[in-house]
DNA sequence: CAGCGTATTTGACCTAGATCAAAGTCAGAC
DNA sequence: GTCTGACTTTGATCTAGGTCAAATACGCTG
C-alpha cells in the first residue's frame, strides 16, 4: 500500500544508501548549527540519518495538512515555508514562516497544529514521528535543545500576540521587516536587503491585516525613506534604527 | 544580603523543614495530577522537593517583572495568575491566564519572556532555575513532561494568533469563555458555570479588544440567551454547543 | 513577443470596534 | 449604614483599517 505522499514529495533515494565511505548529507548540511542537529556528536548523528529521508516540494505545493495524522517530522534545509490554521469558513491565520534550520510538524497529538506549505522550492529532512520519539529518549541532549528551541518559539509566538492584539498597522508591517531581518541573521542568511518570499496575501495573513493595507504599509514607509523595494520581493532596510523605534518596543 | 523578593512573597518556612515523617507538601498537593510533578516517582519528588520553597502572594500583586533576571520557575498550586507584556508607551497584552497546576517562568533566557501577577491571592511552587536545570539533567522524564508542556501550549498560542488575527470580537469573547471551561475541566475545577478572576479590562487586553466591547459582547450574549451572568466574576454557559459553533472552528 | 493569469498598487467608501463620556453597581472601610 | 473608589454597563461619536473596484505591473507560456 503505497501512501498518497508519494505524490507531493519527490524523494531523494540517495540519501537512503549513503554507503561505502559513510558520507552522509549531514556532514556537508549548511544549516546544521542552526537547527537542534548541532547538539549531536558524529554517533548521534548516525542514527538520526538512519531514520532520515530528504525530500523536495515545490513552490506552493503542501508539505502536510492539519487534519492529517502527524506522521512526520521536519527540518528545513533549503526554501521556505508558510504555517497556518484555517477556520471553517476560510479565514486563514499564518502562524510562522520557517526557513532553513527549523523543525516542523513536532506534536503532542494525533494530527497536526497547524498546515504546511512550501513558498519557495524547498528540501527538508523527514524523520518517522515513531522512531524519531524512540531516539529522542537515548538522546537527552536532542530532547534539551528541542525544549531550548520550544521555549524560544513559544518567547516568539507571545511577540506575535501584542502584535495581533495591540500594535498598529504600520508598526505589524515594520516589526514583521525586522523580525525577517533578526531571523536571517539568526540563520546566517543575509539579513539587509531582506528577500520576502511570500505574497502581499500572506503578510497581512500573518499580521492579521488585509493585503491592501499591507501595500499601503509599505508605499508609507518606502515614500518616508525608511525602505526601499528593490523589486517585489525584496526589501533594503534604509533605517533600521528608527524602524527599531516604530516597532514599538518589542 | 537579602532579596528585594523577601517583601512579595510570603514564603512558608514549614515547607523546607519536612522532618521528622517524611511529609512534604506534594503529598498533599491536589494539583500534582495536572502538573508536571505527575511524571515524577517519590524518590524524583524528595529530589524537587529540597530545592523547592512554597510561597504566597496576595492578589494583585506581582510575581515577576520582565525584565527581572529569571532566577526562579514557578508552578501554580492555588488562586489565577495573568502572565503579560508591555509596550514602551503602555499599551499591555496578557498572553496568558495561569491557573493551579501550569508552570510560569521558563525561559532560555537571562530575564523573563513576560511579567506575571497575581489575579487573586495565589500559592506557588518556587524552584531556584539554576537548580532546577541540573535536575533535569537527572530526570529525563521530567525534561519530556516539559517538552510535552511546552509543545501544548504552542498549539495554544496558535490558537490565541488566529483568535486575536482573524475572529471578530463577539467570536473573541464566545472562544474565551470555552476556553476558560476547557482549562477548568483540564484542570479538575467546575467548568460551568466557570469563574472569571479577572476584570473585563484584563479579558481586553487579552482578547487584543478594549473593555467596553469587552463588556458589549457579554451582555449582547446574555440577551441572546446563550450565557447567564450569575454575578460579575461568574457565568453560565447556557448552550455551550451553540457556542462552539460560534467560536468559529478552532 | 503577444496574451494571460496572478500579484500589486491605488482610490473610494464603509463598518467594526475604539474612544470619550456618563450613569449605574458593588465591595470594602469606617 | 453610608462613603468611596474601582469596576461595569450603556450611549454617542470617531477612525483605522476592511471591502470593493479599477488600473498597473509582472512573469510565463506558447
Amino acid at each position: 500500500m503505497k501512501k498518497k505522499m508519494a505524490s507531493r514529495f519527490s524523494v531523494d533515494a540517495a540519501t537512503k544508501t549513503h554507503s561505502l565511505h559513510l558520507v552522509h548529507p549531514c556532514d556537508v548540511c549548511e544549516v546544521r548549527p542552526y537547527s537542534a542537529c548541532a547538539a549531536l556528536n558524529p554517533d548521534e548523528q548516525a542514527h538520526l540519518v538512519e531514520i532520515m529521508t530528504t525530500v523536495e516540494v515545490d513552490a506552493h505545493q503542501p508539505i502536510f495538512d492539519e487534519a492529517e495524522r502527524a506522521q512526520h517530522v521536519f527540518n528545513v534545509t533549503e526554501g521556505a515555508v508558510k504555517i497556518y490554521k484555517l477556520l471553517s469558513d476560510g479565514r486563514r491565520q499564518i502562524t510562522g514562516f520557517l526557513f532553513p534550520g527549523d523543525f516542523l510538524g513536532l506534536t503532542h497529538n494525533e494530527s497536526y497544529a497547524y498546515s504546511a506549505e512550501a513558498l519557495t522550492h524547498t528540501k527538508l529532512c523527514r524523520f518517522p514521528r515513531q522512531k524519531l520519539e524512540a531516539l529522542l529518549d537515548e538522546m537527552p541532549k536532542l530532547e534539551q535543545r528541542l525544549l531550548g528551541m520550544a521555549s524560544h518559539e513559544l518567547a516568539a509566538a507571545q511577540d506575535q500576540m501584542i502584535l495581533l492584539g495591540r500594535k498598529s498597522a504600520k508598526e505589524r508591517v515594520v516589526s514583521f521587516l525586522m523580525m525577517l531581518s533578526n531571523a536571517a541573521v539568526r540563520h546566517g542568511r543575509p539579513d539587509n536587503p531582506v528577500g520576502l518570499p511570500m505574497t502581499r496575501n500572506d503578510m497581512g495573513d500573518y499580521l492579521g491585516l488585509s493585503l491592501e493595507t499591507v501595500s499601503r504599509a509599505l508605499t508609507q514607509l518606502k515614500t518616508q525613506g525608511l525602505i526601499q523595494l528593490l523589486d517585489e520581493r525584496r526589501v533594503r532596510l534604509a533605517k533600521p534604527e528608527a524602524m527599531r523605534e516604530i516597532a514599538g518596543g518589542v
